[in-house]
DNA sequence: TTCATTTTTTACCGTTTCGCACAAAAAGTT
DNA sequence: AACTTTTTGTGCGAAACGGTAAAAAATGAA
């Protein structure tokens, strides 16, 4: 059994509440652009209090990007397990992609684009972790959308054929963030989210889901 | 007429060539990151004399993103101009850029992703000149790709159509750039983009080049 | 040679950066 | 009340930052 009341003289913040406003100041002004006086700033810490709870300025970034990949998942997951048929489903993740990344999401009030997409490449080639936490963002992004396509098309579609699938999916959506960064109009990025999933998808539509778009 | 024989200290550099090497470093490290005393080192100036010749780092920065941006335009224009149809046009396209985003373009010799995608996103929010450079770059390769859609399709695709298309393969050249910056695999990223293309071309293929393709 | 002009070079300025001592403060424990 | 433990606040310090002033060097013109 440990210690159920902690002993020495008690915090004053909330570590999980505390990353999430540290992973927004990254998340507006990159990783390079950020300053630990910033992230002092807009957490109401003192920069000795932030590296004894986070460690370095790069240990932050990390677990910034961790967390909002968790937090993204859960999100799109939750977006597209509403409606029925892998092209409705996709075209409600995006969707709710577009709402994150133009601000209508409850994890930011601003049109910030992907965190890891805005943030994570112009670092990637300085330093190899960064670089492999890109690779580990993409991966989880190919095979969750994989997954989901499998599932939905009932063993009609190959793996091979749903992972590039998948990846096609992936390419639009982080074009996306792209555009978002850039200022452009949420609608307008819907529509096109939408027509493109159209178009990548209804090529299969007859060994993906006509099951459920005739029922 | 103006003086055709300079009258002081002659240059002992060429300013083409050196913004190329100044081009070379912002695209490895990006904007924040580069410090100046890099950039010197790299072209064998020294910082007051880059200060006259290019001014503040800023302007360096958007000097080569423009200049990238003339280059890579000439690059995938030539690139588009051999093959026939729309659909191998877009191939060759995409193949070119997955070739100059890894390295094997005489551009640069390493796989660095697209300069203004990897690198002005990160930027965007905190300086609205490089959001404003950001969406010249998404609006050049829109129009760019439009353009070719239409005059391909010799008036068998509406305007409105062509622009969705083309906006549809911008975003997956983007997503590319990002997987190249990820170190992924240069031959995997040209057999994504040419499935790619596949897939967001040959549904339009009976109003687009059934012509070219079966003559 | 002497002067005017342009570039290079050296050196510096004020600021900002990140990480970390060090001591004060706030709690539980004895 | 005295001690232990943990966090907070102040502040340092060595380095790096972008930008520029001032001097030295290299050319053409007079």
């Amino acid at each position: 059994m440990k210690t159920l009341t902690k002993r020495g003289r008690p915090r004053k913040f909330d570590e999980e509440q505390t990353l999430d406003l540290i992973m927004q100041v990254f998340w507006q002004h990159g990783y390079s652009a950020t300053s630990l006086d910033q992230i002092a700033e807009a957490t109401g810490l003192n920069r000795p209090s932030l590296y004894a709870a986070f460690g370095t300025k790069k240990d932050m970034f990390l677990k910034s990007i961790e967390r909002f990949a968790d937090r993204m998942e859960a999100h799109l997951r939750d977006a597209g397990s509403r409606a029925t048929g892998v092209n409705a489903r996709m075209k409600d993740i995006m969707a709710a992609a577009v709402d994150l990344y133009t601000g209508k999401s409850d994890l930011t009030g601003a049109a910030h684009g992907c965190l890891a997409i805005s943030t994570l490449p112009s670092e990637a080639l300085q330093d190899s972790d960064f670089q492999l936490a890109l690779g580990n963002v993409l991966l989880r992004m190919d095979t969750g959308f994989a997954r989901l396509i499998l599932r939905e098309s009932k063993g009609a579609v190959r793996e091979a054929h749903a992972k590039e699938i998948a990846q096609h999916l992936a390419l639009v959506l982080h074009g996306l963030s792209i555009r978002a960064r850039a200022g452009e109009n949420p609608e307008k990025l819907k529509r096109l989210s939408s027509s493109a999933v159209d178009r990548l998808i209804s090529a299969q539509a007859s060994a993906l889901s006509d099951d459920d778009r005739h029922p």
